[in-house]
DNA sequence: GCTATTTTCTGCTAAAAAACAGTTTTTTTC
DNA sequence: GAAAAAAACTGTTTTTTAGCAGAAAATAGC
């Protein structure tokens, strides 16, 4: 429940134009005709987020689509007392906000886990931008139904898997998403016991538990909340029981 | 692994034209332009399956998007030592076989519940129509978009509920999707105990225990394999704590 | 309509996970 | 850099869920 500046008025110029901007993977600058990039650089909002704080709230009324700049950010949804679920990780090029039109309220809050750069655009703009640029709606469907495909996966996994499994898996996935650091190798996200607890629908004393188990397996090394993956494919091999896809989900 | 003679050759013509089908909540119908319907109704497939059937099977090569026009299907997915998860349920007008371009495998089989009556569109046809009917990409991009939130929830639910929250949930997406009989109220699906535990990810025993404890509490009326909700609202109270989007979910 | 087969139900036991509590370590704040 | 606060760890207890087994009921086959 953080304020700040941004959240009260996050409506800021960026200096920089959407066809020189930095992220390739935004799905405006690869899939929007340049005549409209030009016209979305002029009615997109650029905000910036500090650490933990929320780009919107669960209940909240739907003005629009979140892109992420740059940054990580996790989706949330409040459960049984104040325990938290996170519903989903994202980060650079990744949307927030499904589905941004129409005046329903998003099922889900956002909150950064890092200091995070993110555009935005209105419904009304994002329409046009549907109606005037089929190859955008296209992608955008192509997308929303690559990930619909990882969530039933998921779903699967979840409803099926031990407490030692889902860990692995988490494991596996925040270095699908986040990658490795380049130098020490360890996962460029910094998780507490906690996340990964409300990441994989348990308590966090089991995390640390769990992670304590892989450390001493040989599996993972741990410091604080930097983890590194020692042994992917033996972390694999924990869970290549369920016969997962590794294209689909890693 | 029954066999018969659809599967091997599902390619039959329907006397009926797409512009007269039954079925109105097909997305073909609803969004396509008529030049387009009289197109598609050429080069679409219609075929039967009887009860128990697969439509398709876990990692088959994709060759295009299957419509229900008329049945009910299990979306489900192998897992441990024979046990099978249910991901997804579909009837009429729902659309199965997502993403059915490119040349990847589906990551899930398609099984019906009782006799069915299925369009096929292979991937050429679909792709043509989505080129030439921008209102279809951008419905069915909303569809899936939609989807998407909704399986993120359920998701979430199957993460923290405990089974017999699970259960109660179950029981009010079955009357959600499928709808309840008009002659006695009982729920227009029949499950085994085994397919809700699939569906829960739980077991047939635990199903079989909780709906006699719901039933001895006044929840439910059960005869076989038909079950009917006598009190849809204290079957809600049940999973209320979790403070879930009703008109999301149900 | 009877028999065989499958499904469902229910009690019991074993295993897994959650909850609790107290200690240690790390991080934050002044 | 010390004190306070938060997060992480670890052992114990309690609760929940899974697995097994056998009886009862329902369904299918002849």
């Amino acid at each position: 429940m953080a304020t700040n500046s941004n959240m009260a008025n996050p409506y800021r110029k960026s200096d920089v134009h959407c066809m020189d901007c930095s992220n390739q993977l935004c799905f405006v600058q690869q899939f929007c005709s340049p005549t409209w990039l030009g016209i979305i650089n002029e009615c997109r909002n650029y905000s910036f987020f500090r650490k933990g704080e929320y780009i919107f709230h669960e209940g909240d009324r739907i003005f629009g689509l979140y892109f992420i700049q740059q940054g990580k950010v996790k989706v949330v949804s409040a459960g049984l007392n104040d325990r938290m679920h996170i519903v989903r990780l994202a980060t650079d090029g990744h949307i927030l906000g499904h589905r941004g039109l129409g005046a329903e309220t998003y099922p889900v809050g956002a909150v950064t886990l890092e200091d995070s750069w993110v555009c935005f655009l209105d419904n009304a703009s994002i329409n046009d931008a549907f109606i005037n640029n089929p190859k955008f709606t296209y992608e955008l469907m192509m997308f929303y139904s690559a990930e619909l495909r990882k969530t039933e996966m998921r779903l699967r996994y979840l409803a099926h898997m031990t407490m030692r499994e889902k860990i692995a898996e988490c494991l596996l996935c925040l270095k699908k998403i986040f990658g490795e650091n380049k130098e020490d190798g360890s996962l460029n996200v910094a998780l507490s016991r906690q996340e990964i607890a409300d990441l994989t629908g348990t308590n966090a004393e089991q995390v640390s538990r769990e992670l304590t188990c892989f450390e001493n397996e040989g599996l993972i090394a741990k410091d604080g909340k930097r983890i590194k993956l020692l042994d992917s494919n033996a972390i694999f091999e924990i869970i290549a029981c369920h016969k997962l896809n590794k294209e689909l989900v890693f």
